[in-house]
DNA sequence: GACCTAAGTTAGGCCAACCTAATTTATGAT
DNA sequence: ATCATAAATTAGGTTGGCCTAACTTAGGTC
């Protein structure tokens, strides 16, 4: 039964296409329908030209759409955003590997990269810096056959006192931030633990790899971290 | 006086205008303007639309126009063909080096990649791999301040019967073409020797690297070979 | 239950790049 | 000098992707 497989590799798409399914893509994730208005932010684009290219995703079945509640990705869709999601890190992770650049330059590179490059030439990329599994800011990077397990990471703004972390991954959309927070020390495999959090959205203090580090709690937002769960006095059992 | 230097370095041409912009480089080369039919060719667009592109391209300063008789680059275009054309070649040279590409895969990833690369990016790969002077087709490479010496070659099939030659460039538009040429030797650096032409346009029998091979007239148009000078009889002076 | 506001959509335009069909111009042969 | 032909252009149309301004709808507040 599983003959007439279809022969075409690439539907096709054109750049801003990919851009809005990537875009309705990390919307999704939050698990609700992805909102014309959140788009057109995400995008930097006027939410009537979004209203207008939803209705096109929709014709060609990339996404499901009932008015006035927002998108969500059809198969079709989800396999066409992670591909393009996968080009986008691995270029980043191979920019950073193999020609030296710097985890703040790469962001903007790969987002005119991931258009024009073919499957053959991301797979080339991905082999000579060793497959790697996630690109310069902790993202996952999607297989070829298009699957992909996020892990369930906690903002580090949402860590108690005391908690002790690790760096996951960091937004990776500031070039700035990305230049500060590297300044600090807080890059993805980094340990830190948070020393004291002032109320009302104020600054956090850490311990990041045995330096003390104050930052803001809108920054902390950006960045992801995997709890490390406390050294138990006893061993279990 | 030379104060009010232009700060942008990419006046942000669209992707078909740096197309265009190097097909009627490529044309002009001849000394002759590119005609408009001439473009339409080798872009593979209705001759009605190059009309229409070449109007928009001579309002934008980057050729002159008169009506019924071509285009001309202006110095400003010629600037922008042939930054198009570095970052082209520095990518086919990239990919051949750095990624193992063959040669007869490259020129359809550049032709995408050329148009999303930064500049700063081509640097990058072009010292990644020694700074090459030619492309994987023996096309020069224009410097980074978009200068380029063409060296002045002969088509293979333009060779009397006995010469001896070195094949300096070979087409690179027909991926078949590359191949089948590999396959022969004859590829830039390669040693060539017309043994026997037959007339009108006939086959073409070769010496290339001690290997005998024989090719259509119209395949060795697209070979272009540095003629070496017979050995003569006595050392001159 | 009426109403306000934010979110979303529709209406109407614009521009870049393409197309086909119809027309105009240049040019070499007679 | 005329004319046939090839080259080039104009006319008119399409599509994708954006815009602003005007409108409709959903949903929570009183």
């Amino acid at each position: 039964m599983s003959a007439a497989r279809a022969p075409k590799v690439h539907p096709e798409l054109t750049g801003p296409v990919e851009d809005y399914l990537k875009a309705i893509y990390e919307l999704e994730r939050s698990g609700e329908p992805a909102e014309t208005n959140a788009i057109a932010r995400l995008l930097d684009i006027a939410p009537a030209s979004v209203s207008g290219m939803i209705r096109r995703l929709a014709d060609q079945g990339l996404i499901t759409h009932e008015r006035y509640h927002g998108a969500r990705l059809t198969a079709a869709g989800r396999r066409a955003a992670l591909q393009t999601l996968r080009r986008h890190r691995v270029i980043e992770a191979y920019l950073t590997s193999a020609l030296g650049y710097s985890w703040d330059r790469v962001h903007d590179e790969a987002e005119r990269l991931e258009h024009a490059a073919s499957d053959e030439l991301i797979d080339r990329m991905a082999a000579a810096i060793g497959e790697p599994a996630t690109d310069p800011h902790g993202a996952p990077i999607p297989t070829r056959e298009g699957t992909l397990q996020e892990q369930s990471l906690v903002p580090l703004a949402a860590l108690d006192a005391g908690v002790v972390a690790r760096v996951e991954r960091v937004g990776d959309r500031n070039a700035e931030r990305l230049r500060y927070l590297g300044e600090l020390g807080i890059i993805p495999g980094a340990s830190v633990q948070v020393v004291a959090r002032a109320p009302f959205e104020g600054p956090i203090a850490l311990r990041v790899q045995n330096a003390s580090r104050t930052i803001g709690a809108s920054l902390a937002q950006h960045i992801l971290v995997a709890v490390v769960p406390p050294k138990r006095p006893r061993p279990p059992r």
